[in-house]
DNA sequence: TATGAATGAGCCTTCATTCAT
DNA sequence: TATGAATGAAGGCTCATTCAT
């Protein structure tokens, strides 16, 4: 069960780009040291040595440093995010799920491996969402419409029979964003978090802890 | 009951260093810019217009911009922090509270409103603790041990009372911390959050959630 | 008989605007580089080198290249020709000048003295008057309207009493223009040319020539 | 009777040298470019782009982007200049005029073709005149040289036989070339110019103002 | 203590030029 | 011959920091 693949965004930010062996080298180098010292720590000397590449090589595609940083962070907001909440809509179908257990399990799963694989742009997002509004905004806006349209409906069968508790969609959405949070936040934001990091032990605990809050 | 009065932590910082008034001005000046903007996106000339001070003021006191931000990060892992451990530890006392719920919710409402009082700072904090690791390391031990002496004690009654799931510390430690972030965060990040907040209710939902999840 | 003073335009726009020293060593550093080599192929480091000041300092008092180059030839285009227009229109009454020669004598010396003090200014504005093409259309325009307001008044009084050729305006004004310019220019354009030039010759030979073919 | 064919200089340059079609659309597009934008506001992307070529190429048959300009304007000091005056002796043979007027009207025509024809390397030719100043040097003398050679000696006839005033060369020199230059002036310069641009009625205006002035 | 002009290192970016294909 | 990705040396400009007043 797929849940989307290895790093997703940045892998599909290299490939569906035409970029030269460089300008591949370039962008990775960039999502690295914009992950590790920030955006405006990175000079552009920097990542033209850390992409073995001289500094003018790096305008040879992007006009900008930011823009650079756009197309990093783009995938983000625009492309992959709603792509995910359609295969999501697809794969979660309200009778598929018998037991709550496996909706929470299925969608905590799902958020948990996309935290892991994309750590450095997370890490870059967060970084700029501190600057820039929209960033935020507009990911938890698609973040929320993807619940809202694939998940929450399977929910609210499961608060028809009775089998969960009737609380507000966004606090509910909360909830589970928060407690997958308190897992994935170690990883992305520590070095060490990522090494020690127990997949299955996390998400049978965030499930469990989620099965109990939500009991009806 | 107060906990930690509002904006403790850079009043203090205000309070405790006898800086002259244009000397504070610059300080609060770079705790709004940082915060608004950045650290690395605040220019030493921001600094001094926002303070209506001259540029060389800025130097009088401190040797270099990232010695304010030093003065003003400081207090969020050295000075206060352990020092609200303490009182912490001398307001709970393990008979204080008869019910989990009451412990629960002296805990959760003195976080939320520490949340509330240095939204700033935690930005400015937050920001700086994706480019230094020791940031954010310091302060979650801090906390760890926090809850360790003052908290977990308490807690430990209800579990050997059989009043609480036995789960382990750091498990709780876990749930409680992203809970509390889960209402924390949108105010912490968003300028609109902190107009909308209902403490009371925010509160109240959090220490519901906690006491199902925590259930035997 | 002042006819505007030595280096009026320059002189004017270092002391309107309140300088540093330094500030005015900047700005008359880059009229010298600007006319010996152009705009364009002055750099910043030029500038600050013949200036003797750091490269920083440049960009004190002036946010760009441009700005500097747009204050240099401000006064061309706005300040100062309008003022010599006034001024001159004061001093060309009808009846002041009997004869036609004085009147050209006054208006040909006036503009060769301009010629022979702006220099520099002129050099630079002349060069720039290629890629810009508002900015001749402007000088032109004023004095144009200098010559129609201040000059023609007094040349058709002479027309009206048979004593001068009755051509369109434009055609005269191009007349003296160009008369005056085949001696200006080579001062303006070679090193040599300021050094064996003979104000008082060439004025004998301007209005001479002028008055031949303007008789009636 | 020719004078020299449109865009002599160019067009001359083009076809002597033997160009590939790409090479023969880069020069044509620097010529453009250098005299809409100037030679250092022009860059090499610039012209790859005019030329619809490749940036490598511009760089095929021109090692460097001055010698490009070279290219452009070495006519116009070396080759075709003494080339016409060659012609210009030839054509001018003094009794072939009867009168003044007939020599300075093909003398002004002439020289008013060339401006019209090479508007565009003029106007090159007058940008770099400030930077270097051996360009206008030799331009000017080549010009006296082709004046004394081929045209003062018939003017001399008409000094001689009285019919013209007696001024030294260099005078009757500057005011052709400067009432000449009233005319084409503004058509070089302004791109407004050369639309509205009378050849008859300029020549007239001149060989009349000429005459007059010339009279004894 | 406060000022603000001055500094110069370093940043982002451009651009003439080269070279493997 | 033509291409266009790659280069690296400046160039314009910013900004943290200093210092004479």
């Amino acid at each position: 069960m797929s849940v989307n693949t290895i790093s997703t965004l940045f892998t599909a930010t290299l490939q569906n780009s035409e970029l030269s062996e460089k300008q591949q080298a370039v962008l990775t180098a960039c999502l690295e040291l914009f992950s590790e010292k920030g955006f405006e720590n990175t000079s552009t000397a920097d990542i033209a040595k850390r992409a073995r590449v001289a500094e003018g090589t790096v305008y040879k595609h992007f006009r900008t440093k930011e823009e650079i940083l756009t197309a990093i962070l783009k995938p983000m907001t625009d492309t992959v995010v709603p792509e995910v909440a359609a295969e999501f809509v697809d794969q979660i179908k309200p009778d598929q799920f018998d037991h709550l257990e496996a909706l929470l399990r299925f969608v905590v799963a799902d958020r948990l491996q996309f935290a892991l694989d994309n750590r450095a742009i997370i890490r870059v997002f967060a970084q700029q969402a501190f600057v820039r509004q929209d960033l935020l905004q507009n990911v938890l806006t698609t973040l929320h419409s993807q619940f809202s349209h694939g998940f929450l409906p399977a929910l609210h069968q499961f608060q028809a029979r009775g089998e969960m508790v009737n609380w507000e969609d966004t606090r509910i959405f909360r909830l589970i964003g928060s407690t997958v949070l308190g897992y994935a936040l170690p990883v992305v934001m520590m070095p060490a978090g990522a090494a020690t990091f127990d997949f299955e032990k996390s998400t049978d605990e965030i499930v469990e802890t989620l099965l109990k809050a939500f009991s009806a």
